[in-house]
RNA sequence: CGCGGGAUGGAGCAGUCUGGUAGCUCGUCAGGCUCAUAACCUGAAGGUCGCAGGUUCAAAUCCUGCUCCCGCAACCA
């Protein structure tokens, strides 16, 4: 039994999170989660949502609401969510918490201590109108390049070259569509990322087994052009975390917050000390998770994130950790993920483009979107989520492989011998072969889950399935009933028996119909088939079970078409 | 010469690090079974591995050049 701490990227307060999102960390997340768990290992799962930022700001004046109160009620949605998909966080989280306040701060301060930060003066825009300073990308006019009128400060998104919002011929807010715009220098506070850079490089060449998607995107960041640069930690915003060193105000700093992009995952710490003291804990329970010298020590933790949050967690938080001089807990894995498209373009929330976590939900039960999302998860490269391909999965996985499968064998008995598991028979060569094989298949399974590669384990799951079939169609109880019932009672039940079985293996990806499955089997027996024979008596003679319903009804070609169009468009 | 990822039968992927006559799922076709959600099982057809060179007895796998697609490019998160 090993010690687990898993963090899955934050998703961003303003709004329902897409399907993108949702592959992209979170569900990853839950299913390393979930095994772990299932093997007897002791997990802390945590998540929690990242709240502060000009966005947040913007989507709540958009809504019309103050923004703690947009955030609040945001983050209840998003909980709720997160439930729907079953995603079995220990604890969610919020990066405005105060704990991540106190954290931020004290981080800071830390660092501040240590010279690694620096005050800086800058231009930024500031528009009059909007009575704020605008991030680069807020600002929009003409490009000076091309001509392309809505170029963004930051980057033209026609002929992509990168800009200086000075740049842009006739500025305007991309806010208030003001063009009362004008450059004011601002006094801010950057972290010297490029001091540690030789620390940094060498933690990254430490970890030789990460995926090279991972490493090679932190490499790029130290070593490009002029290395590692320093990065700004704090903005010229109101919804944020007040700039101060521990509890100390910041001289010059007044009525700035730090960027989020240096409190967000101090929150992954943040939502320990949450989940403490939410549960009735003192801060020693969540420190011997988090600090080395308080337990922490024996603690694997692993990163799930979408390729684009890579460099924050290969280079500014463990920057940001390194620097304190304190002993907190370094990610020891990172799993980084490709995108999934969407019928041919990128998942978009800024343009309501492809299938939101909520319309999911309100269109199927979350396992099928989680063996899909699994199964096709983009872990190599991009991938791509089509109606097509996501009916033929689900209705040959799901319904046909695995559901049927537990449809004829529970129906068989029932019609046969009761709904009982039947006496009498033993195991024969076939048997024997059945027990060799998913011997085989369950130590496969376990090697991917344990370096977590999903296709691979998903794959290996489905043919696990599929070796029950394979196994009726051989052993023929039907048939073998007519002229010896002991010997089909005894195939029978180890068929129920694989029920159980199937049931333990795939509850990390389908953890609702595997609690149907356990239901029932009418048992609470969840234990991992460490070995597979034993497994396959956990279910003795006599022990009464009941026929489910169909455990997953297939997706019809009239639904389908109905949600292509539905789904088509942008969200309204 | 900005960086990275990808290009394998109709579709989606594995194999490339540690070279040895290409594997999986779906789809298609044929057969079997009839317990089951018109499900299940078996078999077959179909690719020479983006393009062009090179190394080697032998290359999808190593080297060189090229083409195309995707993402990133550091104050959007």
């Amino acid at each position: 039994m090993a010690r687990h701490l898993i963090t899955s990227a934050l998703p961003y307060i303003n709004g329902i999170k897409h399907l993108g999102n949702l592959v992209g960390s979170q569900l990853p997340a839950d299913l390393y989660a979930r095994y772990l768990r299932a093997r007897g290992h002791e997990v802390m799962f945590l998540c929690s949502t990242d709240e502060h930022g000009t966005p947040a700001e913007l989507a709540a004046a958009k809504a019309g609401k103050p923004v703690a109160e947009y955030c609040t009620e945001m983050w209840q949605v998003q909980k709720d969510m997160a439930d729907g998909f079953r995603l079995s966080f220990d604890h969610f989280g919020r990066s405005s918490s105060p704990q991540n306040h106190r954290l931020t701060q004290h981080f800071a301060g830390r660092l501040s201590e240590a010279g690694l930060i620096e005050e800086v003066v800058e231009k930024q825009v500031y528009s009059n109108a909007d009575g704020r300073f605008l991030p680069d990308r807020y600002i929009e006019g003409t490009c000076p390049n091309c001509g392309y009128e809505n170029a963004r400060g930051d980057q033209c998104e026609n002929c992509t070259k990168q800009l200086d919002p000075t740049d842009l011929i006739n500025p305007r807010s991309a806010i208030s569509g003001s063009t009362d715009l004008e450059v004011r220098e601002t006094r801010h506070l950057n972290l010297r990322q490029s001091i540690m850079r030789d620390q940094l490089n060498t933690w990254i060449d430490s970890k030789t087994d990460w995926p090279i998607l991972t490493t090679s995107i932190a490499k790029k960041w130290l070593n490009d052009g002029d290395g590692l640069q320093d990065r700004g930690i704090t903005r010229d915003l109101d919804w944020g975390i007040a700039v101060k060193r521990g509890d100390n105000d910041w001289p010059g700093m007044e009525g700035k917050v730090f960027y989020v992009w240096f409190d967000a995952p101090i929150e992954y710490i943040a939502s320990a000390a949450e989940w403490a003291e939410a549960t009735g804990r003192d801060a020693a329970e969540w420190e011997r998770w988090w600090r080395t010298d308080k337990g922490g020590d024996d603690v694997t933790y692993t990163q799930f994130m979408g390729k684009d949050n890579v460099p924050f967690h290969t280079l500014s938080f463990p920057a940001t950790i390194l620097g304190s001089g304190e002993p907190w807990k370094l990610v020891d894995y990172i799993k980084s993920f490709n995108y999934l498209n969407y019928d041919g373009g990128q998942f978009s929330t800024s343009q309501g483009r492809g299938v939101f976590m909520d319309q999911a939900l309100s269109i199927l039960p979350s396992d099928y979107w989680r063996w899909w999302l699994l199964s096709h998860v983009p872990e190599n490269s991009d991938s791509e989520f089509t109606w097509e391909n996501f009916q033929g999965s689900v209705n040959k996985d799901l319904a046909d492989v695995l559901g049927n499968f537990i449809s004829r064998v529970t129906k068989f008995c029932r019609s046969k011998f009761g709904e009982a598991v039947p006496a009498g028979g033993s195991y024969g060569p076939r048997e024997t072969q059945l027990i060799d094989e998913l011997t085989s298949r369950v130590r496969a399974l376990e090697g991917h889950l344990d370096s977590i590669e999903i296709r691979k384990a998903s794959q290996e799951l489905r043919a696990i399935w599929v070796a029950g079939n394979e196994y009726l169609q051989d052993a023929a109880p039907w048939s073998v009933f007519k002229e010896d019932p002991e010997r089909a009672a005894g195939q029978i039940r180890l068929a129920l028996n694989l029920i159980r079985v199937y049931a333990v293996l795939s509850s990390p990806f389908i953890p609702d119909a595997a609690a149907r499955m356990l239901s029932s089997m009418n048992t609470l027996d969840t234990s991992w088939p460490d070995d597979v024979k034993e497994a396959l008596s956990a279910l003795p003679m006599g022990h009464e079970f009941t026929v489910p319903d169909v455990l997953f009804a297939k997706i019809s070609d009239e639904d389908r078409e109905g949600w292509e169009t539905r789904f088509s468009g942008k969200r309204d």
